[in-house]
DNA sequence: GTGTATGCAAACTGTTTGCATGGAC
DNA sequence: GTCCATGCAAACAGTTTGCATACAC
């Protein structure tokens, strides 16, 4: 059961069981997930990990690149696994209706990059895109919305 | 000292002392903030007044579009006046250094607005620039670094 | 006069940490 | 064998809420 995946998941760190699961729950969650719904999509397969773990779990997927953040949501961060883009730069979009995500490109001109709007000069940007997926935007077509 | 912003700041509802003073604590900072930078803004002019209120305030600024959440740091949402440009739509430059904030334009070319990257309908979007102010870059680079 | 805003403190939520034990490497 | 990861519970920070009082309208 240990993906291929986990093993890089947690780069430099080791694979417990535990953390198994939790790349586990990523892969199956498929989409954005807040720190909650995973460790509820973890305590369905393991009720026994704790809460903390998932955090720190979180924490080292996170240092590993495997997931990222990509918003918030309630009060609470958002993350979702980068798959094979985690080394590129790119942003991601969110489905507001059930919270799959992918993976897009950056929408901001080259020229603009490292410019200076207003005499900043910026370095980064963070970029989120919400909306439909196509599995919603269908459903809510057909049931005429 | 009521404002002329502090009305519209909070639009629909009443304007008290308290509430001016959060106003003009925002005004005062002229930059991004976080509840607790502007509480403690607030509380150098009045020392007396809550937390909750301050919260209740940030909440009712919030409602009426004269600041925006424009980010986050340190597990706290970061907010910004938006000045005249509350009501269209806009982005936010924020200084890593002093956190000095501007309004600038949306780098999202119009025609991939409600685009469909990867089939997503995406209705809307979240931007923030990060990078240095043109006081903190020139310091920087007067201090040769 | 009516109803919203305040202030205080208690309650909550999400997250982090300390410490002894167990297990990956 | 060494050191990292776990689990539990306690600690924490930021934020929200209940309730009686004060005041903007």
């Amino acid at each position: 059961m240990p993906l291929p995946d986990a093993r890089e998941a947690y780069a430099g760190g080791r694979l417990t069981p535990q953390r198994a699961t939790v790349a586990a729950a990523v892969s199956a969650l498929g989409g954005a997930f807040t720190v909650d719904d995973l460790a509820s999509a973890v305590h369905a397969i393991d009720p026994g990990l704790g809460t903390a773990t998932v955090y720190r779990a979180v924490g080292a997927m996170l240092a590993s690149g495997w997931i990222e953040r990509v918003g918030e949501r309630e009060g609470s961060s958002l993350f979702a696994h980068c798959g094979q883009h985690a080394h590129e730069h790119h942003h991601h979009v969110v489905c507001d209706m059930c919270g799959r995500t992918d993976v897009t490109g950056c929408p901001v001109p080259e020229s603009e990059q490292p410019s200076t709007p207003n005499g900043f000069l910026v370095t980064r940007h963070e970029v989120t895109f919400y909306g439909l997926c196509p599995t919603c935007a269908g459903r809510l077509e057909r049931e005429g919305a």
